[in-house]
Order: structure tokens, then C-alpha cells, then sequence
DNA sequence: AATAAAAGTGGAGTTACTCCTGTTTAGGAA
DNA sequence: TTCCTAAACAGGAGTAACTCCACTTTTATT
């Protein structure tokens, strides 16, 4: 179901050098630590989790590594609302779940979303790549503590 | 089919009035503005717009009222990738088509968008409040201008 | 007409990038 | 194995899009 599982090593020195991208241990830290989280962090989040590892990393590495990749395809970019931006390299196809109290995106399978259409008649011209659905609501963290706060909130 | 037609300015008094607001107007021209419109303008394109009525009107002005209105459920944001936030009073149930070569935002109505649900199992415990779709790809104006410069694109 | 709360203004400050310049390094070629 | 060049890195400066603050003006109510 997902493809970051499958990633040793030796996938990923490929991967890059498919994409004509080279590996340097900045940027296989930075993505194997997106591999590894589900979060779909910000840039300081990657930044933070990374720099212990490289204490000269500039913040400017992580910007332009994470231009680099999602160039190349390896990673994705999650539209939101509010604050930073939020990256994914979870590059199978899903949607999402956004918490609307702690800002919190959970991935969302679900084949039918993937299959949705529209008439051409409302397509209105334009040549359509992809779709993504976004459901928004309260986590059951942020849900408690609302309630808590105001009991008429379910 | 769509709310914003039947505003008159009697209207807007009383949606204003219900919600608490006071009708300034700067308030008024900025929301008759974008009623009239359905290019989802970013804060900039509103600012353009109304200052010519208001020579001393401030960009600050612009973003407490659509701070204001948002939170009165008077008009939404669109969530963008790239660039400055979009803003839409157009609060009819509707979905989206994005231009990734220009950037435009057209509404896209469809009742079986509208109607969307996922199992229970895949909320995650999530309380869900509303969902959205963005279809996304290319207006018939920036497809002709890429099959201009690279025939191998539709 | 008086009043209080809300709204408007301009300026300063902040966040999240983006650009620039120079240095270092990866990976292919000699 | 060393050499070479494009790509990548680092740090600093610059910018866009807000956000906050202090003060003034206006709205809607009494």
C-alpha cells in the first residue's frame, strides 16, 4: 500500500540518480526522515529533526533540497489554510483528513475519491492532471478538549 | 443557483447587522466587491479595487474586514499552494477548478461532489465538518500558450 | 447629543520564504 | 586516482504577506 516501506538504502541512491539528482548526506537525511513520518512536517520540523545530525545545516539546504525533490517528483506538496507549508513524500495516491483545531493532516485511502469525475461540460476547458479531496473537522484530541471547554460541541 | 445575486444593499445591512458587524463604507465596498466577482482576488486584488473610493484606505483595513467577515461566516478562503490567500463570497456549496499554469480559481458546482462520505472507519475519529474538492490542471488559455512552446503537451 | 464598542489608519514587527555570493562536494571523465 | 564541472551547501541580505500595536474616527445605541 505504500511505497516508503520499500525504501532501503540502495532504493533511494537509485531513485535519486534516476531523477538525475545527486546524493548527498544532507539530502538523503532530509528524506529519509520524511520517509519515516506520516506528519507531513514543515520546514523547521525537517530542519529540527535533521540539523542535530549536520550542525552547519542551513535552513536554505532544506528549502532548496525539498524545491529539488518535489521537482523531481519524490515529494509533494499539502496546500493548506494556515501557517507554513506541509510536505509529503507518501507519493501514493490519498487524500487527507485536516484537523481544524491543531492544524494536524492524516492521510485518507480511499479508491473511490480516487476515481472521482466530472463532465467534460464542466470541466470548462481545462485539461485536467489530478484531483484531492480535503475533509475537515476536529480530532478526537482537539473534540475532547472542546467539549470540555463547551458542552453543546459534540 | 447563487446567493450573492439577490444582495441588494438592504440585504447586506441585515446579513451584517445579524452577524454583529457595523456597516462602514470601507466595509461595504469591500464586500459588494467581491460579491460581484468571482475571480477569488488575494487581499492585493481587493486592496486595488475599493482604494480608488478611498484614497486614505489601508491594506490593515482590508484584512480586518475579510478577518471580520470570515469569521462571521460571510465569506471563506480558498487554500492555495502558491502565493497569497484567496478569498471567495461565494458561499454556495461549490468545489474548485486551479489553473496550475495561471493560478485562476473557477467554481465548479456538482451535486455529487457535494454528497461525498467516508466510512466511519476512515475518520479516524475525526468530527467532520465539510469537505472539498480542487480539480486541478491546465485553463484552454495556458494550455494553448504550452502547446505553443512544446507541441508535446495537449 | 453623549457614549462605548467597533472599525479605520499608519507604522513597526514577524514569519516564511527567496535571492545572492561564495565555498564545497558528488559523480563522471581523463 | 586525480581532475573537472555542475550541483549542492552555507550564511547573509532581501522580500512578500501578513500581524500587532497605539491612536483616531465612526457607528449604533441610549
Amino acid at each position: 500500500m505504500d511505497t516508503r516501506m520499500k525504501s532501503t538504502p540502495a532504493d533511494v541512491r537509485q531513485r535519486f540518480r534516476k531523477k538525475g539528482l545527486k546524493l548527498t548526506p544532507q539530502r538523503y537525511a532530509i528524506y529519509e526522515m520524511m520517509i519515516h513520518t506520516d506528519s507531513h512536517p514543515t520546514v523547521e520540523d525537517i530542519y529540527h529533526a535533521v540539523q542535530p545530525m549536520f550542525p552547519m545545516l542551513s535552513l536554505n539546504t532544506v528549502y532548496y533540497t525539498l524545491t529539488s525533490l518535489k521537482k523531481a517528483g519524490l515529494i509533494a506538496d499539502v496546500p493548506v489554510q494556515e501557517g507554513a507549508a506541509r510536505f509529503d513524500a507518501n507519493m501514493d495516491r490519498h487524500h487527507h483528513l485536516v484537523c481544524l483545531g491543531c492544524h494536524k493532516i492524516e492521510d485518507l485511502y480511499d479508491p473511490t475519491l480516487d476515481q472521482l469525475k466530472i463532465s467534460a461540460r464542466k470541466t470548462n476547458g481545462y485539461l485536467l492532471e489530478s484531483h484531492r479531496v480535503e475533509f475537515r473537522g476536529y480530532c478526537s484530541r482537539c473534540r475532547k478538549r472542546r467539549s470540555e471547554s463547551n458542552p453543546k460541541v459534540a
